[in-house]
DNA sequence: GTCTATAGTTTGATAGAC
DNA sequence: GTCTATCAAACTATAGAC
């Protein structure tokens, strides 16, 4: 019994002195630039040298895969919980506000989710999985409105995708790209021919 | 006279040690990423030690400058000489399929033509300008055809930036966005009411 | 213009004391 | 689990001989 509780409380230690790093490492990330993180950064961050992140993480990249899987279980969680509109359009207006807001807040995450600008850094299989389970939960909520077809769904993707990488590209910090969005959304929709309103009204 | 003749004939060689540089560059970019580059990685490939690099060039931030301005002339270079098919609609097919093929080719191009990838990296002036040349041809190639407002403008460059982003990202060395490209422009066209044939026949 | 030599850092990672 | 010490290597960049 106090030997289970003991292993309890220490992996709770351990796992939170993990997470104290990553958030380090987010830290030194937007700071310096994803590709200049450094271990003897992170680690000073968090009051540590630089070997001892090794008790923590076996690698560098480890420190990356780690930094990929939350960024996007921090986006699942986020949609998990979130109601869509019941009308086709404005579903899709949400859904790609949500993604395009969270691509434009954070320029290193959004090039570890969305880029390969780490040379030699692949996600594993583990880091991995919440990004499977985020692309297989938008298809079955596009297909729940009538959006079956992969190439469309790939296509809403690369469209709001490409207007976050727009807006970090050409006008960091500011809207040139975000007012774009609804318009994007509409024509999008209007290719599909998704009602405009609530009735199903299909055209000819 | 003859001092005339020597010293065109120095700038030149000067000129050619430098085009064989970059083209060690990018060599090394391609194949160990671009971030990895190293000066002592692009001296070897041109029989070179690394100090004597900084002959023709003042840093290695020159180096990915001078990349920079030939990936963006180079693109220019391609569009100057093209034509354009009349009809709106081809002319926008062409013109996505170029930019996409283009960004498709060459990873550490792409990342730097269109990313922020390099930390502490910003492109010069001069560099920069081809970049600038090349949207301003864009712009007004675009208005030619009746698409004079800015945003539809950033929305097409968006839209086809992404596919391409989204093809390096997902599935690099496929065609699983690539083919998505036609139906992403008549997306684009059936929304700005462009003609469907050479007619104007505008929708009420 | 290229070289050697080297400065001066910085890096990721390991060994071993505590 | 954190530390010191340190490795071994790599890096950009400069100085100065040739």
């Amino acid at each position: 019994m106090l030997g289970g509780a003991t292993a309890d409380w220490q992996s709770k230690r351990r796992e939170s002195a993990r997470r104290e790093i990553l958030s380090a490492a987010w830290d030194v990330a937007r700071e310096n630039g994803l590709a200049a993180l450094t271990l003897r950064e992170v680690a000073a961050r968090v009051g540590m040298r630089a070997p001892s992140l090794y008790s923590h993480f076996s690698s560098k990249n480890a420190i990356y895969d780690a930094m990929f899987g939350q960024a996007w279980r921090s986006y699942e969680e986020m949609t998990a919980g979130a109601v869509l509109p019941a009308q086709p359009r404005a579903a899709l207006r949400a859904m790609a506000k949500r993604f395009f807001e969270f691509a434009v807040a954070d320029l290193p995450r959004n090039q570890l989710m969305n880029q390969r600008t780490i040379p030699g850094f692949t996600p594993s299989p583990e880091s991995y999985a919440p990004a499977v389970r985020v692309i297989e939960r938008l298809r079955s909520d596009m297909t729940r409105m009538g959006i079956a077809d992969d190439g469309d769904v790939d296509l809403f993707i690369a469209l709001v995708g490409g207007l976050a990488d727009a807006q970090w590209a050409n006008d960091p910090g500011g809207t040139r790209y975000a007012r774009l969005l609804d318009r994007a959304v509409d024509m999008y929709a209007d290719a599909l021919h998704l009602p405009q309103v609530d009735d199903d009204q299909e055209e000819t």
